[in-house]
DNA sequence: TAGAAAACTATTTTT
DNA sequence: TAGTTTTCTA
């Protein structure tokens, strides 16, 4: 089990049960210690199945990870606790609904869930939605959750936080009027149920003895107090992860938790796994000299035995179409030597630019694949089949009834939702019970739709959960009125295999044949380890399972999404944004786009610690490749409407020559953009042929605009120097629209970028 | 109440 | 430009 492993591998494995903190490099094996150390834990009898919990954040991972523990050891997995954040805290709340303050049956409410939640409120309330948009609300609603706050607790300091904050006191009303939970709420409920209640607090210390952490600088303020807490009572924390790969700050991730672990719990017990499995020597040498520019790192640098391989080759094209040709290009020379598309991957920073490259590979016959798209669970047609799921599990679900009251069309109107809405806000009741007090027509269409959902519920109640989801989307009228449309076939078909997933779920999970809506007799989870469980006086504390298939069902459509992934199976080229190219690898990766203010993107720009995010993310593009790494700019690009020129970015100027390999002739200028402090520059935007260019057609068929900007009397370009009344000196690196219209972004020298009006911003131009 | 027209928006998104 | 969401109109 443990022979095959380096000697740094082999250190985190066989770790002493202390607090420890790896540091794990792209490529370096990460998944395989995990896995090896749980397993090593268990068998050597440091543990037992039952004291042991791992985390992570994606439910792919928690897979993988009980996968291959399986493959290693004998086990029943089952009633493991390895699971996601979410996904565990779920199942502590199930076990102590009670102490939790929870019915037993409460719903999860994914992000669309809980923005139609937050609308529905404030409309209820009559907030105007222009000054407290939804979704800012929103945001300031899961900031403060997973930074582990009330709103007793958020601080006020005027009268529009004063304002948010009560919207957040009535948001947590609602949701406990209408016993739903939002994914925040998970976390943070869960966390309070272990501070307050001392037994299921001690319960849970004395039971996990060795609690492993999975992917740690992407966890929030929240997580890192929930895993302290429930590490309390002695247990092993040993948390896994990469600085250098954290991606995900701009939603709430603290990298600056991997150095307060080391400090408060791992000191001295830090372990580097540096050796890298995956990339050649260039390219991996190209990556760790990028991320050297940030600062305030923990220090790592990836290294390789299998040799220094093909250098980075880099390619500097007139307009995104012609960037895409050439991608084309040598996909086509890559297949041809051997290569299968599905270790082919296109990254982009951002989702729009994958529109020019589908273009071409669809044009020239090349099967592809965009990730990212819609996922399963939430598809229409699938949200309203589980809408009418939740009425039968939960009548008070507001939300679900909001959403299917008139879906297939029943005549229930606004109006009539309006005063139904009235009667539950008067009355204090859910809108499932304010029916009777709506008088009218409309009463009684709602007082039909009401005793449809009781029809449902009591005609479901001896089946099973895929018969149950069967009868649901036959008795709403689903399935006639998808028949009934032209474009229905494919919802239809997803209808269908919603029933297959039920099916799928049953038998994993243990449920099969069993009636969905009532508690099973015997725990599916059987306790791993029983005699432990027998001397333990904390009730609901046991691995009994207290939801009924029909709830467990919800939830996990909930917390797992599904794929988002198209057409599997074919061998296709991988198209996905560098974010979701984490954590996978290839043998050929395009990272492409690389222009100032696309990536790294301008809206990262005013701080510093935005910027090093892009830097981060430009490090995990690179590592995806383990033969061949390419990396392109276009200077001209089509977005939203307008074209754009932009600057090489900063980033290929930070990659060594001796690993690089320029496709494109290189010019460089004197002048730098940021003042002095490069010792490069930039050219000046050239046509294919190297010439400056002047607005001509390229030998390919791609328009090229001018990459000068007149407005009035001035002219501006790409690279020029200009000075701001106010502002002071800067470079123009980049410009988009014509004429009065015409914007600049401009990097001055003391503020930062900026982006200016031509037509009102006086600027002078420099020398 | 559906469908059309207008208005708005555009970075990344594990749960 | 292109997609979604809101508002208007019959």
């Amino acid at each position: 089990m443990i022979e095959s492993l380096n000697p740094q591998q082999r250190a985190a494995v066989t770790l002493e049960p202390r607090h420890a903190l790896v540091l794990a490099g792209a490529g370096s094996g990460k998944t395989r210690v995990l896995t090896t150390r749980m397993a090593w834990l268990i068998q050597t009898g440091q543990v037992t199945p039952y004291g042991l919990m791992a985390v992570t954040f994606t439910n792919k991972a928690a897979r993988e990870m009980l996968t291959r523990v399986a493959a290693i050891l004998p086990i029943d997995t089952r009633g493991l606790w390895v699971g996601t954040f979410h996904g565990l805290c779920n199942r502590m709340l199930r076990a102590h609904h009670r102490d939790a303050g929870l019915p037993q049956t409460f719903q999860i409410l994914d992000s669309a869930d809980q923005l139609s939640a937050i609308k529905r409120l404030l409309k209820g309330a009559g907030i105007d939605d222009d000054k407290y948009p939804p979704r800012d609300v929103q945001r300031f609603i899961n900031n403060a959750k997973e930074s582990g706050l009330r709103p007793a607790q958020v601080e006020v300091w005027d009268n529009f936080s004063r304002k948010q904050v009560e919207i957040y006191e009535l948001y947590e009303a609602q949701c406990q009027r209408e016993g739903v939970v939002d994914f925040a709420e998970l976390l943070l409920r869960a966390y309070e149920l272990l501070s307050r209640n001392a037994p299921i607090r001690e319960h849970y210390q004395r039971r996990f003895r060795h609690i492993l952490v999975d992917e740690f600088q992407d966890t929030n303020a929240l997580q890192y107090k929930w895993l302290t807490l429930l590490a309390g009572g002695g247990a092993a924390l040993f948390a896994v992860g990469d600085d250098d790969q954290s991606i995900y700050a701009f939603r709430g991730a603290n990298v600056g938790n991997m150095a307060d672990f080391e400090r408060d719990y791992a000191q001295g017990n830090v372990i580097r796994l540096e050796q890298n499995y995956r990339s050649y020597g260039h390219i991996l040498d190209a990556a760790n000299a990028l991320i050297e520019h940030n600062d305030g790192r923990m220090g790592k640098n990836l290294w390789t035995d299998q040799g220094a391989g093909e250098p980075v080759r880099i390619m500097e094209q007139p307009s995104d179409l012609l960037e895409a040709q050439w991608v084309l290009d040598e996909i086509r020379s890559l297949v041809a030597d051997g290569c299968p598309r599905h270790e082919i991957a296109i990254l982009y920073r951002s989702n729009a630019q994958s529109r020019v490259i589908e273009h071409q590979l669809f044009t020239a016959g090349i099967p592809y694949r965009v990730y990212g798209g819609l996922r399963f669970f939430e598809r229409q047609e699938i949200k309203h089949a589980l809408a009418y799921m939740r009425l039968l599990a939960n009548p008070g679900d507001d939300t679900a009834w909001l959403r299917v009251v008139n879906f297939p069309a029943r005549g229930i109107g606004a109006r009539t939702l309006e005063s139904q809405a009235d009667a539950a806000r008067t009355h204090g009741v859910s809108l499932a019970d304010a029916v009777p007090f709506v008088a009218g027509r409309g009463g009684s269409s709602l007082a039909q739709f009401a005793t449809l959902i009781a029809q449902m519920r009591e005609d479901t109640r001896r089946l099973s959960l895929p018969e149950l989801v069967d009868h649901v989307i036959a008795a709403s009228g689903l399935r006639a009125f998808y028949q009934g449309e032209r474009e229905g076939a494919e919802r239809l078909e997803n209808l269908s295999e919603l029933i297959n997933a039920a099916a799928a779920f049953a038998g994993e999970s243990g449920y099969e044949g069993l009636p969905a809506g009532e508690l099973p007799p015997s725990a599916p989870f059987a306790p791993l380890d029983a005699p432990a469980l027998a001397t333990d006086e904390v009730a609901g504390a046991a691995d009994v399972n207290v939801m009924t298939p029909l709830s467990a069902f919800l939830s996990h459509a909930s917390l797992e999404a599904g794929d988002n992934q198209a057409q599997a199976g074919q061998d296709a080229v991988q198209m996905m944004t560098v974010h979701a190219a984490k954590g996978l690898e290839f043998k050929a990766v395009f990272v492409t786009g690389l222009e100032e203010g696309l990536f790294p993107h301008e809206n990262s720009l005013l701080e510093q610690s935005g910027l090093e995010e892009e830097r981060r993310l430009m490090y995990v593009a690179m590592t995806r490749a383990r033969e061949r790494l390419y990396l392109s700019l276009a200077q001209s690009r089509m977005l939203h409407g307008q074209t754009r020129y932009a600057m090489r970015s900063r980033f290929l100027e930070e990659v060594p020559e001796e690993h690089v390999k320029w496709l494109t002739p290189r010019v460089r200028e004197s002048r730098s953009w940021d003042g002095g402090a490069a010792s490069s520059g930039w050219n000046a935007p050239r046509d294919a042929f190297g010439r400056p260019d002047s607005g001509t057609t390229s030998p390919r068929g791609g328009r090229v605009g001018g990459a000068s900007v007149t407005v009035g009397d001035q002219q501006f370009r790409i690279g020029q120097g200009v000075r701001h009344a106010r502002f002071g000196e800067g470079t123009i690196i980049g410009l988009s629209g014509q004429g009065q219209d015409a914007q600049a972004q401009i990097q001055f020298q003391d503020v930062g970028a900026k982006t200016l009006a031509l037509g009102i911003a006086k600027l002078d131009v420099v020398a």
